[in-house]
DNA sequence: GTCTATATCTGGATAGAC
DNA sequence: GTCTATCCAGATATAGAC
């Protein structure tokens, strides 16, 4: 985080870079003139691109992980925390330079070079669906597969960053709107999701 | 769509690999190897790379056109379309060989030279935004905002194509998943969701 | 640490023979 | 229509001076 870490400062720009061009366009000389560098200097911290893109992929997992640890943990029915996990992950995605669906597909493209991302990935797919599981036994969620429901909150999670970059808006307003439509789809019928929404 | 078209069967061949490999790394010598051309030929049909990328493009957005266009003129209270249309979109974007949030972003990087495209996407947002108004006004659908519940149910649709292609499961299942989270967040209290779908 | 210079490669695109 | 040959631009990566 240091501001005069060159490292940081690279990762950073490659971040704003990837957004913009497109992860394949952005190129060494491209990302080394935006950090005022040479374009063969790159290379004294970097072995080659594919460890730029890596250092960025490395760090796509760590908040949603964070969040859903950090949840499991807490208090509250189960619609409440999804509706914290779903808010909280679609404005963290909103506020990134880059598009977390190209990084997605780049690592699910060379899945042994990008393990680390993967194993991450599923572990917070496994967190997402046991908290679905657990709801489903409670009777706060409806009988739904949770491994499908699981999938499909990550999923529209990530879709929302293609659209939100198109009509920008307010990020926490959009968060709110997804994980309102998305586990208000989950509660059993009894449960109000508005007052889950409000609570939250 | 006949079978001794060159054209057709490169822009086929252009969609396997554009889903393989990703668009940036579908070169003009792959394809045409592909289609067991030389690599020159390919600029018989095609004045350049863009052009192909431009042709496969311009097709992305008729099938939810039509899907909307056909229910909007048809019978069923709003929440009955709207899982239809979500269940057919979705079963649709899981059978593409390529990925539409590629295109899609590809497309918004260059928002004029396909301009087109974005056209015909804003109809499609606005036909199912004033799908959704209907609903709020008839009471089928919570008092929720239309342009916000358009753009999220467009968003789960194309996000569910990225982890569709890393766990393949039977597409109708998907969709039919989907359909019953998202438009069951959408639906009015008094509502069933698993009546809507079980009619559906 | 950063530079200049350079080797090497790959892809897009054109010209012109057949 | 399809080919071979070729040009050109741009990108990765290395070597070695400062």
């Amino acid at each position: 985080m240091a501001a005069g870490d060159p490292i940081e400062e690279v990762l950073i720009a490659a971040g704003r870079l990837f957004g913009q061009l497109g992860v394949e366009a952005t190129t060494m000389s491209k990302l080394a003139a935006e950090v005022g560098l040479g374009q063969s200097s790159l290379y004294y911290y970097f072995r080659n691109r594919d460890e730029v893109v890596a250092a960025l992929v490395a760090r796509a997992n760590v908040v949603p992980l964070e969040l859903i640890e950090g949840l499991v943990h807490g208090d509250g029915i189960v619609p409440l925390k999804l509706y914290r996990f779903v808010r909280g992950d679609v404005e963290a995605l909103c506020g990134l330079p880059f598009d977390i669906n190209e990084i997605h597909r780049i690592a699910g493209r060379q899945r042994d070079r990008f393990a680390d991302y993967w194993q991450e990935r599923a572990l917070l797919d496994r967190r997402l669906t046991s908290l679905v599981r657990a709801g489903v036994r409670d009777g706060s969620l409806r009988d739904i597969d949770p491994r499908l429901a699981s999938a499909t909150i990550l999923a529209s999670d990530e879709g929302t960053q293609n659209w939100f970059r198109l009509r920008p808006q307010p990020a926490r307003r959009v968060a709110d709107a997804v994980a309102r439509i998305t586990i208000g789809g989950l509660v059993a019928p009894g449960i109000d999701i508005d007052e889950i929404a409000s609570e939250a």
